[in-house]
DNA sequence: AATAGAAACGGACTACGGTCCGTTTAGTCT
DNA sequence: AGACTAAACGGACCGTAGTCCGTTTCTATT
């Protein structure tokens, strides 16, 4: 055990660390330079230096290694409607934040585009992550607190949240397009009907 | 031209109906026997008698093929909505058509499960796809009738429909436990506070 | 420093969806 | 019937995600 680890943190072998962050730069200097397109697992092996199965090991899969990528701007999502400043963080009224939490994620979305798609990529990618069910748990909070009394508000939070589905969003970007503006206005008009409503 | 038809339709070899017969058969056989994901694209060729080629000139994808699968159900789903007797056809005030509308489209994705999820997958898959579309318009004409004053009632009607996305409406199902009841008054509570609302 | 065992490695291998293009065949026109 | 053309055919081929397992490397222990 190395001493710098937390017990329940299993260790982590060095190789495997300095492998890891190969990866990782490799990852980021391939879809700069291609798009995420031109991120495959074969290429990113052999820019990395490092074996196919290592790849795998490490991310499990292609939309496991996006999932990876997106991690820390994933994280500054969330301690942003955590714990940030009002609107979207606590202090705000729960409508209020129900607005903002869907404008952000739209940011969010636009920004990362092929990323955030790719990362959901592959049976149950999206619905199965641990970040899909905080948005929903707290999208769910927020009902409650906005008075929404129904049975299982946490059904109507994932609706809610599908419709900020990523593919939709970009679907509707880049096919039909239609502004970010026009979608967080959406998206405000939804959620106002629904904590609205007896 | 063949004298029986259409002006505007390409004519159609008879080899080539008599191909995709055979190939149709042939799928519904897979997958009567080991389920969708027994459905390769070789396998079908195989089991059909027919080279590789020929499958996808016929169908252009596997997500083609799950279509043209579905295609008469489909069919049903849409007259019923369309032309059929009410709360689902025309008759029955908008609001109520809308929630029957919910309800009948998640009792068919539970029907035909895997292969709904089959025909949506490949990239945008399932929003292309002109059903998609006539759905929305269909959501889209219900809110109008029902009073529905909003910039933008297809955002809305589309925003609807995402609720309705099979993916999420099966993991639920499957992963969850919830029951298609469940869903189906969620969607309804959903759709009357929408359509309530101010 | 030597050793043992666990963890990580690497790359050949498989399965699959999809493409390409030279070959065959159905339908038509004379 | 014979020939001509456009359409359909077939299956080798490609790129990709993901697996498997024999080999290598790290690290803790003595």
């Amino acid at each position: 055990m190395r001493p710098d680890m937390t017990p329940e943190t299993a260790a982590e072998r060095s190789d495997a660390a300095r492998n890891r962050e190969r990866l990782l730069v490799a990852a980021r200097e391939l879809i700069e330079q291609g798009g995420v397109a031109a991120l495959t697992m074969d290429r990113l092996a052999e820019q990395a230096g490092v074996g196919k199965g290592t790849v795998f090991r490490r991310f499990g899969s292609r939309a496991g290694l996006m999932l990876t990528l997106l991690n820390d701007s994933e994280a500054a999502f969330q301690a942003q409607f955590l714990f940030g400043p009002p609107p979207l963080g606590p202090g705000a009224p729960p409508q209020d934040r129900l607005i903002a939490f869907g404008a952000e994620r739209i940011a969010y979305v636009v920004e990362y585009g092929d990323l955030v798609l790719a990362a959901g990529s592959s049976p149950g990618g999206k619905l199965d992550v641990p970040a899909a069910a905080l948005w929903d748990r707290h999208v769910e909070m927020l009902l409650r607190e906005a008075g929404f009394n129904s049975p299982e508000p946490w059904l109507m939070a994932g609706s809610l949240n599908a419709t900020l589905d990523p593919e939709r969003l970009l679907h509707l970007i880049r096919k039909h397009g239609v502004t970010s503006e026009r979608l967080a206005t959406s998206w405000r008009d939804l959620v106002t009907r629904v904590v609205t409503a007896a």
